[in-house]
DNA sequence: CGCGGCTTGTGAAAAACTTCACGAATGTAG
DNA sequence: CTACATTCGTGAAGTTTTTCACAAGCCGCG
């Protein structure tokens, strides 16, 4: 049923459920068109991007928004929680790690490393930060599946290599680099310097534009 | 000769000027398969995404470091300096702000705003924060350009609205909605709740695939 | 100068993604 | 019960993006 997913819709997916969560009368239904209006897309692409998944609609009536929700939510993954550890305390990933929208989503900040000796021991966003000497250890007995790479470009390879080797599933990586992992183990990246860089070149595009 | 790029493309010629950036012998030349090699694409790729801004390699030889590096400043519109307003002194606006690499690409944090009345009046970044009632001065005296929305979805339409009125020419949003702007305005959305579900996503996605 | 080894630039082919359009359900009203 | 107004699910058509493949250009060497 499920076979190569559009990264596109994943994305949408993720959208339709914050939608579904501005809902008041979580009994009530909803339509492709309604969904598609906040969301920046069209009933046909939201109907499409559900059909991959299954038949969630009534035809004539809509979608019930509790109902699709908790598919929505299985689809993405999150109807589970999971573990995710922290790997660089500066400023960003700490700042995330904080960010109280993670655990509402549910994933769970676990764990924090960072190989400075100023750090390591002291209490940031509630988690003793650790060397990242104990990092195996600390995946196997805390059942960390998720982490977050915040480091300096330098390590993030390192770090990186050692997190899938062992055992995490996933890396969120911030470090402007291609991490080089096995394609088992999904990444995503999140390049800020990129997103602002897609800006300046739009607005410079415009000017050019005829 | 630039007619309409693709998205990918934008974010694919940040990644090519990143990895010219690594480059030791800046006189040297680096051949589309090597950027390729780096950068997770490939060589007809490279060549098709420059292609569209013009011819800037020579056939047998592959492309100059420097020249590349400086066409693909111009074409990102980074071959000048931008001056950048943050709005929301949360945790992770300031942490954006404060990191060095925006500073190192062009861009320029002269301005902070938030509401809350103790935060406005202290330094953050290097930075006074200033009540958003003074947006729009601040607007036009410092020649802002580009916002960095980091404020709470409630507020986030409202100063969008405001930034746009005001002349700001694109919006970084951190917020989780889409923003209503005139399309003359480009927007680019990080939502890192997002990428974590697209990460649940492709590794639960892993169990069900056969 | 002419030849051979490379590497670009680019139409054309292929693949991926989005939009269209319509049959099939579903509920409502008469 | 039938007619009607909706809205989903989905193959087919259309569009966009990527990949392919090859002619054309460049360099070095004899």
């Amino acid at each position: 049923m499920t076979r190569k997913i559009p990264d596109s819709t994943v994305r949408r997916l993720s959208h339709y459920l914050r939608s579904l969560e501005g809902f008041q009368e979580p009994g009530g239904t909803v339509s492709s068109e309604e969904l598609a209006a906040r969301g920046q897309t069209t009933a046909a692409q939201v109907r499409k991007d559900l059909s991959h998944f299954g038949s969630f609609g009534k035809r004539g009536l809509g979608y019930r928004v509790d109902e699709l929700r908790a598919h929505l939510r299985s689809i993405l993954g999150i109807d589970r929680r999971w573990r995710v550890a922290l790997v660089g305390a500066g400023r960003i990933g700490l700042a995330l790690f904080e960010y109280p929208a993670f655990r509402a989503r549910g994933y769970d900040c676990v764990a924090i490393f960072d190989p400075d000796p100023e750090k390591v021991g002291t209490v940031r966003a509630g988690l003793v930060v650790h060397d990242p000497s104990g990092f195996e250890d600390a995946v196997r007995d805390l059942g960390i599946e998720l982490v977050i790479l915040a480091v300096p470009e330098g390590a993030a390879q390192e770090m990186a290599g050692r997190a899938v080797e062992a055992g995490v599933k996933g890396i969120l990586n911030f470090a402007p680099i291609r991490l080089n992992v096995p394609p088992l183990v999904p990444v995503e990246d999140v390049n800020l310097v990129m997103e602002l860089e897609a800006l300046s070149f739009a607005i410079t595009q415009a000017g050019h534009e005829e």
